[in-house]
This record gives C-alpha cells, structure tokens and sequence, in this order.
DNA sequence: CATGAATGAGTCTTCATTCAT
DNA sequence: CATGAATGAAGACTCATTCAT
C-alpha cells in the first residue's frame, strides 16, 4: 500500500515490494497470485476496517443526525490511516481485473447505501429536507475522501478541524437552516 | 485523452494513440517530445478551455451567489466534455514531471481560488456565512469533479439534474436556509 | 566530415547533416545514394587530396631521403586539414559497405607503397638499411596519423614542431645516425 | 569484445551479446546497468590485463634499454589477446560518458607516462637522446597499436617478427646509430 | 528542382513470473 | 518452505528513407 501510494502501482515493481517487506520475491508470489492480487487483497483490508469502523461507531445511535455524524467521523478515521488506500482507488482502478472491480464497485456503494439510508431516514423522520438522498450520499462520501485525496493542499489542517468544517457545510447544506458550530458541539439535535 | 481514460496511462501504448489519432508512430513524435508530454498537453487544453469558459460565464455578473451558481454551470458544462481529463488528472498524476505537476498544480490552485474569493466576498457582503472558505472551496472543487469521477454511479442523472442537485446542496449550505430549486432553475445555463 | 568526426557515424543523424549543409533532407538524397554513401563521399575527397598533394611534393626529388621528408611533410599537411576524416577512417570503417571497403582500402595502400617504395630504393642505394620496408612503412603512416588520432593529448603542438620530432626519430631510426634537426629545418613546408 | 570488435558498437545489439553468451537479455541487465556499460567492462579488463603484465616484465630490470624493450613486449603480447579491445577503444570511444571517458584517458595516459619515464631516465642515463620524450611516447604507444589496427595488412606477420621489426625501428631511432638485430637478440646494452 | 511530413522497422530496456536448487 | 537467477515479451523512442506537393 505503501509503495502503492508513493509511487503508483505501475511504478512498483514486485521486487520493490518483496524488498520492503523483508521476504523474497518468490515468497510473496506464495501469497498472492499476481501484481494486481496484491492491490486487491489491500483494497480488502481497507473496507474491512472502513465497515468494521462505521458498524461500531453506529451501535446504538437512533438518530438520523447523530448518525450521520458518527459516520462521517468514523469514515474520517479509517481514511486517515488508510489516506494512500484511497489515493490507490483513485488512481489505480484501472488495473483491477473486471472480476475484482465488480467487487471493489460493491463495496464502494455499500457506504453510498449507508449514508443514503440514513439521509432517507432522515427524510421521513423531517430531520431532513433532501429531494435526491442517492446523488448527495455520492457528494458525501467524495467529501470524505477529499482529507486523502487534497493531502497536500491541506497539509496545513488538522484532521478534527478538517471534520468540523466539513460537518458544518454539510449540515447546513442537509438542514436547510443555519447551524452553528457550537450547537453542533453540543451534539443538540436541530428541530 | 480518450485512451487515457479508457484504459490508464501505462496501458496505453503510443501505438495505440497512434492508430487511434490514424497517423504514425513517428508523427506522433513530431507533435509531442514524450508520452508523458501528451499527458501534459491534454491538460493544457483542458485548464485553457476551464479558464476560458468560466471567464465568459462571469463578466458582467456582480452578486456573489450568481457568481457562484455560473461558476459552478460553466465548470461543470466544461467537466462534462473533458469528463475523461478529470479521471486522468485523478489517476494519472503521478506520471507527470515534477516541472509538469507544478504546472497543473497552479493551474489547480487557479480555480480553488476562483470560488474562495466568491466565498469570501459573499461573507463581506453578508451573503455566505463561512468559516472556511478555502477549505470549503477545495470541497466545493472535488463536487463539481463528482460529474466525472462518479460518472458510472451516476450514467442515470442527466448534466441538468446534477447541476440543480448539487446547487441546491451547495446553496443551502453557505447560505444556511432553504433556496427553492425553481429559482436556481431560472438561471439561464452558461454555454 | 565534420559532423561524423564530432559525434560518430551513428549519432549523426541525415537530419544534421542536411540542416548544416543548409539544404533540405530530400536534397542531400539527390546526391547521395545512402547514408553510407557520405562517408564514402568524404573518403575520396581526402584521398584525392591527398594523391594530389603528394605527388606535387615529390615532383623533382631525386634523393630518397628527401623524398621521404617530402612525403612526411605533404602527408602532414593534408591530414592537419582533414584531421577530422582520419578519426572517421579508423572510428567508422565498420560502416563502410565490403564494396567500398575495398577501394579504401586500395587507397590506403597506396600511401603504405608510396613510403615503402622510398624505403626499397633508398635501401638499394645505400642510404637506409631496413629489413622490412613494407612494415616500417605501415608504422611510418600510422605515426602520420597520430597527428589527428592523438589531437587531444598533442594539443599544445604546432604542427611544425610535430614534424620536427617525427622527422628526427623516423630519420634516425631509418639512416641509423644522428641526424641534425637543423638540417631537417632547411627544408621548404609543402604548401 | 568479439562483437563490439566485429561489428562496431552500434550494430551489435544486446540480443546479439545475450545469444552469443548463451544467457537471456534479461541476464545480461543483471551484470551490465547498460550496453555503454558493457564496452566499459572491456576496457576495464583490458587495462588491468595490460597494467599488471608490464608490471611484471619490468620487475627487477634497471637498464632503461631493457626496460623499453620488456615494455614493449609485454606491452604486444596483451596486445595480441586484446586486439579487438583495442580496436574498439579506437573505434567506438564516442560512445562513452564523459565520466568513463575521462577514466579510460586516465588509463591511457599511464602508458604514455610508463614510455616517456623510461625515455627520460635513459636520457639522463645517457642511453637515448631524445628531444621530446613526452611525444615519442605517443608514437610509441601508437605503433604498440599498430598490430591490432593494421592486423589485415600484417596478416603475414608473425608477433615476434613484429616485435623485432619494430624494436629495431625504435631503437635505431632512439639510439641514434645502427644497431643490427643480433646485438639487441644477446640483450646487450648499446653503448 | 526542392521540400519536409510521414513512415515503421528496429533498438534498448524493464519487470512480472517461473522454477531449479 | 524459501530463494533469487533466469526468462523474454512488450513498450518507448529514433531515424534513414520515401514521395506527394
């Protein structure tokens, strides 16, 4: 992933990859099929943790706000540790295998789905005035993988202020209404 | 541009841009100093068409929300036509030259700027009420480049839908209340 | 030849040549059959040069041992003005068609029986006591040669001085005596 | 070296070498980071070769004129199994870095400097007379040469009559006065 | 008679993958 | 079970040569 990320995968050579992992060339074939296996066994890795994240940080959440913002938050987190990942989606698609970006393309839309639920909750529940969840729930997960994608222009940010500016937009743009940051803060749900 | 999007940088072979653009390897060479610089070129095209059309959209138009709203219409009429030049920018950055990629990363900048600063005069004029304008306009950037990105999630929406869609999100955010679709629909679409 | 003595044979492209001749590719087609052809082309011209040169030199010269210092001189002269196509001869004979490899080397033995003649007759009549003409004769030339072969490590050398020295150890190793520099010194440069 | 040698540097191509070593292209980049660097390791070897024999034939002589002589010999007799190199050093240095360039002229600086200590020690010795010792080691190392560069016109010739026919020239010509064969055969020193 | 755009064969070089040890 | 030497297919790029204008 590492390598992935710093160089691309066209970039990397096995050898390179064996080298850093400290096994030989042959071992790592013992491992994985092929070059792209390998980009696609950490693609697994990646929405492994992003799902196992996001599950946890909406266990006993009921509100559509609320979870909405435990999402982002969560997602926030795994994107951070997992900021090359994202970049690697981004850039090397292309060298997925059709069978595997079937795959990949599944589990991409299984968090569009989780954030489209929520706002559709949301909806029916009035938190929310949102005439198209689908398109919006695609903006959102974009947004949250800005913090991997635009690394550099905002290496000045801190991941928190990064969340918080992001959630306001956001929230702002879903509720209809002016919401500050401290009520927010203080996690009070807007009526 | 069309073999870059199609099937990535290192899977396109100059001889199949060659037979694609139906002239010879070696005329390809005449036009173009590397590979890489044919990369380089379609950028160019892409940032000089961008600037160009957003600069048209704008003249004559002095409120910060009508600004933004044309900005928006005229980079996304552009996105739609260069859709395969954002996957590329995307994708394939880390195969420019370091002397290319502070190019473009200018040329980036260029148009992050164009939105902070209708940010900002719209918060000195009391329009927008923005923490953030820069953080926001680099997500505001990411939005319009959805068109592309998302291009297969989205093939069912058509460009009108998506633009009405995401100024209405967008809209709602910065100004913090609801502004009605019909009055965006109004707006004449910037060609 | 001037091209083809800076780069080599191979790193001078038709291209070059064309544009310092300032004529176009196409033209240099209209004289020359090949690229081959060229060097061929130039090999005459210092050949022919060459002859010329040394026979107007020997004219009237009866003594061998003058027509030998004659032919050292008019030799010297002529490779001084075409340094570059003795560097091409030894670098580049590879390139030469077996056809016209043959002539060149045709050419080039006539210089070698053009000294080892000068050595037969001066051995006949006593003047040079030398077992074998036919391979002092090949030194003799390759030592005309070093003038250009060795360009760089002689550059501080005039060309005269060069002369000087080669005359005086060439001579005294053939007479098998010393012979006085200041008597080499009387003799007229050949034009 | 045998292909360089045949062909020339730019018509042997690496597949020609990997064949003809009967090892794959691929193997050949696991020893050679270049085909540039291939003609560099024949110089390497050569120049060695070439050091560590002259060191040895010199061992324990003192007489300048024996030195010159044992110089020459095992100077010929490298010579005679690197006759390609040194046709390829003549031919092909065009094709070096820079950087090798200047190593190889260091190189061959070290043999003009082996002749030209020998000349001047016999000089001071009151062996030689010499005017330019610096020069005639140039001619000497040039007609060292010779045996490689002329070996289609001396195909007859056998080494050691080479090698007798030409100490005898130099000789001659550095001593100053007839010195028959016989006498440097008993490897007396000339008075 | 001159031009130079167009051609494409041929070269060096890289690197995923295999497999004998 | 690990290794890494060996393989050779594939790709970027050059340049002599042609020929329509």
């Amino acid at each position: 992933m590492k390598l992935f990320a710093q160089n691309g995968y066209h970039n990397t050579t096995v050898r390179d990859i064996a080298r850093l992992s400290n096994i030989s060339i042959g071992s790592v074939y013992d491992y994985v099929k092929n070059k792209e296996d390998i980009l696609f066994l950490v693609s697994q890795k990646f929405f492994a943790t992003l799902k196992e994240n996001v599950e946890k940080a909406l266990r006993g959440i009921d509100d559509p706000l609320m979870k909405l913002k435990a999402t982002i938050e969560a997602t926030l987190t795994v994107i951070d540790t997992f900021q090359e990942y994202v970049l690697i989606t981004y850039r090397e698609s292309k060298h997925f295998k059709k069978q595997d970006l079937i795959g990949i393309f599944r589990q991409e839309s299984f968090f569009i789905d989780l954030f489209m639920n929520i706002f559709k909750e949301g909806n029916e529940k009035g938190v929310f005035r949102m005439n198209d969840p689908f398109l919006v729930a695609n903006l959102m997960t974009l947004m949250t993988h800005c913090w991997a994608l635009k690394r550099y222009s905002l290496r000045e940010y801190s991941l928190f202020r990064f969340k918080e500016i992001l959630i306001e937009f956001v929230m702002q743009g879903i509720v209809g209404q002016g919401t500050a940051i401290q009520e927010i803060g203080t996690e009070k749900a807007v009526q």
